[in-house]
DNA sequence: GTATCTTTGTGCACGCGTTCACAAAGGCAT
DNA sequence: ATGCCTTTGTGAACGCGTGCACAAAGATAC
């Protein structure tokens, strides 16, 4: 039932806010990067700067883990690595499953930002029963028969699922029966788990509509006029010249043998800019 | 110099709240399925499970776009597909250009997702000399050097960066500098760009750290009882026999020859649970 | 036409997240 | 020791997002 974060709404006592969680990987490269140069100590403007947030939200950030800086001087960048990574729990080693190794899955294999933060990828996972015994990313690829066994075996609690969306779920169902808590999910469709077990969602689909929409707008305004009301940036529209424009524009459904009430609304012009919001009628 | 998204932060006359348009892909997904079963009418609170999403989370959401429903019936789903897909600007032709074809580029290139969505991969591009002129899903690579010209002859405004972290905030000038204005980045960097420009970031690394957080917190609290109360959890190690712990605990550090405060902190003991959140000193 | 039933659309309250602004803390120079 | 300068840590205000709960709107039955 529960796909969101069921998580304990208050952030009473030690609870780290869930925003603040999102940001700790980021800080933890900058700091990483910081140490590979052998940087000493950061100041919050710096290591702000670094991970693209604001100083204030990162010294409130790090304020939720403890009194770690030195007024004065800034944030000693290893004590800083390390308190954040064992609050992240990457102290701990992390037996990771791979399931589903087409395109993504390989390339998920490959990546080495898994290795170097105590993810190990214990085992590669496919149902196509081809791919057994082929090595990905130097790891032989296991039939899914033996997916249970394998989480058992090397004491698995997060997995990931990069399968085509009609057989998520019931990878996903697996996964949780066998004892995975924790699942990040790559394939576009609403995974159904028990409380207790934490999804995160990765579709690059819906990454590149938002993407859409932002770019829509700027050209929108850019197109309707400099200013509305109190404009910012003018925004020369984008070279752009091969926008197709849809016009099959569907009719306002009339319910049973009702009138088609405010009709008019569907047109609002070429500029896609506006149109949407206004209600169908006047009054 | 701006690297989050600086839209108006007023929700003020037709702007749709950014958490709003990030839901909407995930509504037209839910209405595609619909409509692909000839369902012709759906109500708030089916479409809210379809989406795992709360009904009047839904129905305010769409109230951003307008009145479409209907009393005592519900949503028409083909009118709402189209009108949702008019508001992300789908109803549009999106060239894409993707940048760095390793093992990432090349899942993008082959993702279905893209191409049912109204985007249409214009090129895929690569610095890689040797990987010119290969074939990847059907497209033949193109060099780096020839980025520009595809830019701009095929009007492309949104531009996916797959490449190695190193290499990102480069090419992500040269897509800027070449009119791109929107960027999908999978490289674990942060991107500056101009204002006006905006861009999504897609961390793999970063999720699964997130969920390693979440996971070693439930751990935590199945080890310490299921109520806590408010107390600071003695986390017990969690049931995987497999884990590491990191003892290398690196002394809280002592500006110059300034006496090492509160040091009793560091150490916390072994159980990585706590020891963090308290101040070092009493007071 | 009237009554009833279903479902939308939204006013309102609450909590989380962000940001400002500043006092407190510590280093450093003298 | 004293004063100055830098930077942290946080109280407080504000705005956004969420969810409740209900009135209004429309369909449907009679």
């Amino acid at each position: 039932m529960a796909t969101g974060r069921p998580h304990r709404p208050t952030t009473r006592g030690r609870g780290i806010p869930e925003a603040t969680v999102a940001r700790l990987p980021l800080y933890l490269r900058a700091l990483t990067a910081l140490s590979e140069r052998s940087v000493p100590t950061v100041s919050s403007e710096e290591l702000a700067t670094a991970a693209g947030v604001n100083s204030a939200k990162l010294r409130k950030d790090f304020s939720y883990l403890g009194s770690y800086g030195t007024r004065g001087v800034g944030y000693d960048v290893e004590y800083l690595v390390y308190q954040i990574s064992r609050e992240l729990g990457l102290t701990q080693d992390w037996p990771v499953v791979i399931v589903g190794i087409g395109n993504l899955g390989a390339a998920l294999a490959n990546y080495g930002g898994f290795a170097s933060r105590g993810f190990r990828v214990a085992a590669l996972i496919d149902a196509d029963a081809a791919m057994a015994g082929r090595p990905v990313a130097g790891i032989a690829v296991q039939h899914i028969d033996e997916l249970e066994s394998i989480i058992a075996d090397n004491g698995v609690s997060i997995g990931v699922i990069a399968t085509p969306a009609g057989a998520a779920q019931q990878v996903c169902e697996r996964l949780v029966a066998a004892g995975v808590t924790s699942i990040l999910n790559f394939a576009p469709t609403v995974l159904s788990v028990p409380d207790g077990v934490d999804v995160r969602k990765v579709d690059l689909s819906i990454e590149l509509q938002i993407l859409a929409f932002h770019e829509q707008r700027k050209a929108g305004e850019a197109a309707a006029g400099p200013d509305i009301t109190d404009m910012v940036t003018p925004v020369v529209p984008p070279v752009a010249a091969t926008r197709r424009r849809a016009d099959d524009v569907p009719a306002r459904p009339a319910v049973d043998g009702a009138v088609p009430h405010g009709v008019g609304d569907a047109g609002s012009g070429p500029d896609g800019s506006d149109g949407g919001r206004s209600a169908a009628m006047p009054a």
